[in-house]
DNA sequence: GCGATACTTCGGCCGTGACCGTAACGTTCC
DNA sequence: GGAACGTTACGGTCACGGCCGAAGTATCGC
């Protein structure tokens, strides 16, 4: 079969450590630079370099050159959400030794999924989203209710019907969350949510690390909104 | 942190030539010994029980005693759903060098992906369930109609609704196509209208392969019941 | 122009892991 | 019991690929 050795090449990719840390870090959906590939990965610039070299080529990432640094990005929504499904069948095969780190329980309260939100956080908007009948999950799919359709408008969130023709129904995207195990919302309903949260400043991303912190007023909103006690 | 370890032991198992191969065979769902494996991915049966073993130990096959035979399948819906992500990532990147050889012509026009129906005749099935309003497709999600539901009962599929709380929509996956590049239906929805075209007899499996063919009265039923010239 | 910064290329070292041959082990069938 | 089949264990070879040091190429600021 033609296609094997394709496959080989994008799995070896992601199977290696110093990349796995690159695609990790890069997994918030931020551009990053060479250097703090580097650093993220544990390994000097010029192996990074090089590995960096092998994920373009590769397909894995976009490089965007703009003086003399050069981001680094997913290259597209299904890296992230390949990145995620091998994520999520470690995490599934897992039951071993598992080391909580400080940095880790960030992580598990809250962080982005590329463009969506993830962690505690992201399964209680879901939860919550269901147990007001303004979502419908299963782990296949999802969709959005009439109810949950005019809360987004009330939030001030667009949500761009991507089927104008006659379909008045939304559609979103189930993610199996790797520390929660169980589905948060993503697709393009996923991200608009996320985005809102960030731009109203209900959340903060943490320097250097996918994790989120819930500001204040984004505690006040969660629980006016969605009926979260965080 | 912690999962990252994980996740690179994840990846590189499937990155291995040898082991990928034998991943892509089991990728119909079936289960097959291990010379049977040892012959997809090319190596001596000693070499492919090595694989094996790494494959069980990291959790992405399954393995069953059968009398003496021992019988390899993928382990879960998560990993048949991993390893069709990186085929999409990789036939995503791969605009290069296509060759396409008799096995994969049959592998383009049907196939199964796992457990529900792939290639040219699954992608042709969701255009015409999209077409007459059984189901409704994005990216990301979808949703089965009244209509589509009377159809599958007409057919005499079992749809159980895996919230039987009292949402009366029944979801389903949409997974795209690597070979036609557009979705096809996934999910348990996908997964029973496969098994009833097997059982029905509409398609039969191309020994040795993950392709189908389609049977005479296959093609009068999908004419019939979808409107598909094929 | 100059040095500083950001990144890449080159060359050589070295460890990991895939592979096979041989051989042993365990089941099943006759 | 013994033959046939299938799977596992061990030892040795070999090649691929990751890694870093050093040197080379672009871009910015002064």
């Amino acid at each position: 079969m033609a296609s094997q050795g394709a496959f080989t090449e994008i799995a070896s990719l992601a199977g290696d450590p110093a990349r796995a840390g690159m695609l990790h870090a890069l997994m918030d959906g931020r551009a990053l630079t060479a250097s703090e590939l580097a650093q993220a990965a544990h390994v000097t610039p010029q192996t990074a370099s090089g590995h960096l070299t092998k994920l373009a080529a590769g397909g894995l990432i976009a490089v965007e050159k703009q003086g003399r640094h050069r981001y680094h990005r997913l290259a597209s929504p299904a890296v992230a959400r390949m990145l995620e499904s091998i994520m999520q069948v470690a995490a599934d095969a897992r039951p071993r030794v598992i080391v909580t780190g400080p940095r880790d329980k960030a992580l598990r309260a809250a962080r982005t999924c590329y463009d969506h939100l993830a962690g505690h956080l992201g399964v209680a908007l879901a939860d919550a989203m269901i147990a007001n009948r303004q979502i419908e999950l299963t782990a296949d799919a999802g969709i959005v209710t009439a109810e949950g359709a005019s809360l987004f408008e009330r939030l001030g969130i667009a949500l761009e019907t991507r089927k104008p023709e006659r379909s008045k129904r939304i559609l979103c995207r189930p993610c199996l969350d790797w520390s929660e195990r169980r589905p948060h919302i993503g697709g393009a309903l996923g991200a608009a949510l996320c985005a809102h949260c960030l731009t109203a400043g209900w959340i903060r991303r943490v320097e250097g690390s996918r994790a989120v912190s819930v500001t204040t007023k984004g505690r006040q909103r969660f629980r006016e909104y969605f009926a979260i006690e965080l």
